[in-house]
DNA sequence: CGGTTCGTGCTAGATTTCTAGCATGTGCTG
DNA sequence: CAGCACATGCTAGAAATCTAGCACGAACCG
């Protein structure tokens, strides 16, 4: 699986993680910039051999999935985002979700947090 | 400033965004697959063109930053991360980054995080 | 002063990405 | 059956990306 997307082919991923799974007219129609539906059918299938992606056929039509579990693509990218804005600090990084700038959370996600908090202390 | 950033240019971009500065040495040599540093260059001139990056002079040569502040980047790229791999939930994207499967914190952060949780709750 | 080092600017060409369109197959429907 | 709607596979060519290398200027040093 060659690390290296391009950049049509990071946003069909991106699609492709936002929904969980998607047909190729799901994918065209979620796209920045439109492409051709030609287009996307031909970067889904360069997606497959690379291994990023996978499909199933439901009832005549091919339905992608990303070829990594949701639980470690979300990780990931996670990792990354933490490395490259955050020093690494996953600190850091949760404060900036809590910041009340960017948005207020209901009080049940934050009873949620908290007890995840007191979990991790033990 | 055009969105779509190439590969290359995204890689060069998440090094200046980790780095907060560097010269075109500098990146060359934090970036995966080890490109030429003319290469590099010349990406650094067209990401400047699209106005993603400046340039200072400093003794004689070339420092880079990135245009936007590490503040805005970071909030933005957050975003699209809980929106791609949290189905847009702040708090999902949270607790992730407090699953003890991660990484453990130490207790000065926990401390630090509760308090956040508390005054977000006010 | 001449040579060396280290920087930048620029350009042409290889390579990769991206795309449209055609060929083809299947089911549906009048 | 003939025509239509909609799917996939494939390919060639356009467009963008990526790269190396040359030309040149600054500082430094023997």
């Amino acid at each position: 699986m060659s690390e290296t997307l391009s950049r049509r082919e990071r946003q069909i991923m991106d699609v492709l993680h936002r929904k969980g799974q998607a047909s190729a007219a799901d994918i065209e129609e979620a796209l920045p910039d439109a492409p051709s539906y030609s287009a996307v059918r031909a970067h889904l299938r360069t997606l497959e051999e690379k291994g990023h992606v996978r499909h199933e056929t439901e009832q005549l039509r091919y339905v992608y999935y990303p070829t990594v579990s949701p639980d470690r693509a979300r990780k990931s990218a996670v990792r990354h985002l933490v490395d490259t804005f955050f020093g690494g600090s996953q600190t850091d990084a949760v404060a900036a979700l809590l910041d009340p700038k960017s948005a207020k959370l209901p009080k049940a996600d934050l009873d949620r947090l908290a007890r995840l908090i007191e979990e991790a202390r033990r």
